[in-house]
DNA sequence: GACCAGGACCATT
DNA sequence: AATGGTCATGGT
């Protein structure tokens, strides 16, 4: 049995905030059809979670509306599906957020964090999309690393089945390693992505040629995964952490960027400036096995109100 | 026109 | 082990 849309029964799940939130750079928000947003409170979300809002995106070949409604999520997608399993597994519905809320440190800071957006999630994404879209992502902001994966995908990807009344840059499948690999570093470049331009190159070209497993990274443990990810050109310590946690759900990963850097410096050492290798020892061991949603509250919670 | 962006890397202290 | 310069490109 086949249909082109299901309702993902799940609560406390904030889904503007999860999809908008620096993860992953390939959701667009689209105007409901119907009726306007209006707010939600003691539902699917937290209280300022948008009811009716949709978010139209791409997970592998499937192009997928998403909008937020008082019973959870519900789903349209462009061609019947009979197995919904790829997409639970991205919005990660099975989760019990509150579960992992409570393994949080009882202080201040994690308290107003979790407190200024209470629904937000994290999503389990494709390795390869992942690793390729956070090569791109050094030193870039977020509305650029879009920009610079939406040409990439629209010159490299495959075109989708289309649907009426979905934007033209969603049709795009991310491009596979092979077919990146195909391309020449001039190509890449023209997708505005500059110096990083080699180094995703590189990777693809690893992986398409069978030297590097990005399946075997699964069955490794944290740190040898984490050692084995940072052998690849233009992979350091951050963009691997944010490949272990929004890919191979490594929840004790935490990345470390400019704004994290930032948040623990004003949240956790007001008084004295902490080095930044100061700063990563703590978050190594102050925020418990679920780190890395720790990580994603204080990100956002830094980028949307202590600006 | 500065200043900065979900950094990595290499050369110095 | 910790700092400093360099690498493209575009938003604010």
């Amino acid at each position: 049995m086949t249909a082109t849309e299901i309702l993902l029964r799940v609560r406390n799940y904030d889904l503007a905030a999860t999809l908008d939130s620096g993860q992953a750079f390939r959701w667009q928000r689209a105007e409901e059809r119907g009726r306007p947003d209006r707010e939600l409170r003691n539902h699917a979300g937290g209280p300022t979670a948008l009811l009716g809002c949709s978010w139209i995106g791409v997970i592998g070949k499937h192009e997928v509306r998403l909008t937020q409604t008082p019973e959870g999520i519900h789903a349209e997608t462009n061609a019947p599906v009979s197995d919904w399993d790829f997409l639970r597994q991205f919005l990660q519905t099975e989760v019990d957020l509150a579960a992992v809320l409570k393994t949080f440190p009882d202080d201040e800071p994690m308290r107003a964090a979790v407190a200024a957006c209470p629904g937000l999630r994290l999503l389990k994404q494709d390795p390869w999309e992942c690793l390729a879209s956070f090569i791109l992502s050094s030193t870039k902001q977020i509305v650029q690393i879009r920009q610079i994966i939406a040409l990439l995908c629209e010159r490299f990807g495959d075109r989708l089945a289309p649907e009426p009344m979905m934007p033209s840059d969603c049709f795009y499948s991310f491009p596979t390693p092979q077919q990146i690999a195909a391309c020449t570093e001039a190509e890449l470049r023209a997708c505005k992505m500059g110096f990083r331009a080699p180094n995703l190159l590189a990777a693809a070209r690893e992986i398409a040629e069978g030297r590097f497993d990005l399946e075997r990274i699964r069955r490794l443990p944290h740190a040898e995964a984490r050692a084995e990810l940072m052998n690849l050109r233009g992979v350091g310590g951050k963009i691997a952490d944010c490949v272990l946690l929004f890919a191979y759900g490594f929840d004790a990963a935490f990345p470390v960027d400019v704004w994290i850097e930032r948040a623990l410096q004003r949240l956790y050492f007001p008084r004295r400036r902490a080095s930044e290798p100061r700063l990563r020892r703590f978050a190594a061991t102050h925020f418990g096995p679920h780190a890395g949603y720790a990580q994603q509250y204080l990100f956002h919670y830094m980028r949307t109100k202590l600006k």
